[in-house]
DNA sequence: GCAATTCCTGGACGACTGTCAAGCTTTCGT
DNA sequence: ACGAAAGCTTGACAGTCGTCCAGGAATTGC
């Protein structure tokens, strides 16, 4: 019997530990994987550890040997799946030379994630309602919201640049636009709305032509605290390291 | 020892069971009002029976005297709750007599519900992303859900009414904008978050003025497919009864 | 090929869960 | 006031949970 596995790998950088730590992240990942699948079926409420090692090829023991507790299990999992979300737009914001294409394609990109990846999509925010309730999610949960919130910012930055106009609302708003767009569209098409992900294309597409500043904007609404934000060039997708 | 109280009462109609009727009723909304209190506070996932006993002035016992299962009575909780949330926005509605006071007082309601009630509306959100996953939840989430949003389009469309101009979005789209403002106001609010509401009041007020169509609306988003919604009068909040 | 280390199994633990039923207490009709 | 019904408490039940641990299996360094 040895110290936790855990603590001794991450305490000591030895010479001849560089391979082990290569295995050992290497198995959390496949066991995270694991996890991802159960816990995107069963909801965070449901979801076991034993249930999480019955669908993979080990047995439950194992779990606390890779992880030291089941929240940094799942905290773990999530961020594997988001770090691979948060980079799914940027060969379409690179690719495309006008703003219809580019709002037409991310409408359709959307869609696609809607009828592809519901189920994880459902998991994540799952974690994001537990984090409303569990402090310890949060800051990881905000963190990746910041990442999702920049990768739709870079989608609408890009997109008011090619129409030669000025956004009328900051990233936040942005994101939460699309981000209540889709959880809506997410839940009509799990309960079996087939025409959900065409309505989200659409929608998409009409929000993201709607988020350009105005000249003519209806005055009753107007307020001389209105901003305008530049669509000023974002970093490439790669903010999303451990912290 | 007698049948479930639950079934016999609902079963028979008998000329003296009103009074029955009215104090069983009563106390299933005590138990849920104390259910809804421990909900708020924990979360769907570590609520417990004998928690939500505990936080009443009975035992956990009765609970199943009063609800056929942990689901019925949650169900009952969110309900009857939500039942109150639905014409929260009614009565500004009902007396601005401009669109920019509208705008004003609609984005100073949410602001309010974000800080007194940010407990209870992340039970909400609990609760949907539940929905996503028991199969049970979903019919009464996207009922409470669709209350919500023919809430939010009175608003919206006296807005237009008042501002003589035609919304550019459909009832589910202004809905799922104004939500995603929302939910992403309260996690930032229950990170500590102080400038959260004002936030949102602003973001609110912004966004209700963007959702109606301006005329040299940018061409390069724009298609044929483009709907207008007219202001059309709707009823008032009476459509959450019990199916 | 041996010993040491790492990896993994499977069982055991105490705590907690939803559900139920036996029986006590209170209320109510007559 | 008395008996029946309703309302409520308490304890028990069969599971499941996260966690931990003793020890077998596999791998590694030498």
């Amino acid at each position: 019997m040895t110290a936790q596995p855990t603590e001794a790998i991450h305490a000591g950088a030895d010479r001849f530990s560089r391979r082990q730590v290569d295995k050992f992240a290497e198995r959390r990942a496949q066991l995270a994987a694991s996890a991802l699948q159960t816990l995107s079926e069963l909801g965070y409420a449901r979801t076991s550890l034993r249930e999480i090692a019955q669908n993979s090829e080990f047995s439950h023991g194992v779990l606390h040997y890779y992880f030291s507790d089941k929240n940094e299990l799942i905290i773990h999992c999530v961020r594997q799946y988001k770090a691979e979300c948060v980079t799914r737009y940027d060969e379409i914001v690179a690719s495309c030379t006008n703003a219809a294409e580019l709002a037409e394609r991310f409408g359709a990109a959307m869609a696609a994630t809607l009828r592809d990846e519901a189920h994880m999509h459902r998991l994540w925010y799952d974690m994001r309602s537990q984090a409303l309730f569990e402090e310890s999610f949060r800051a990881d949960v905000r963190e990746l919201d910041h990442g999702l919130e920049q990768m739709i910012w870079r989608i609408v930055s890009r997109y008011a640049e090619l129409a030669g106009a000025v956004l009328a609302v900051s990233p936040a708003v942005a994101y939460a636009v699309f981000d209540g767009l889709f959880q809506q569209s997410l839940l009509a098409h799990l309960t079996g709305d087939t025409s959900s992900a065409g309505e989200l294309q659409r929608n998409v597409q009409t929000v993201t032509a709607g988020l350009l500043l105005q000249h003519d904007r209806a005055a009753a609404g107007r307020t001389e605290a209105d901003l305008e934000y530049s669509a000023r060039p974002m970093a490439p997708p790669d903010s999303l390291e451990r912290t």
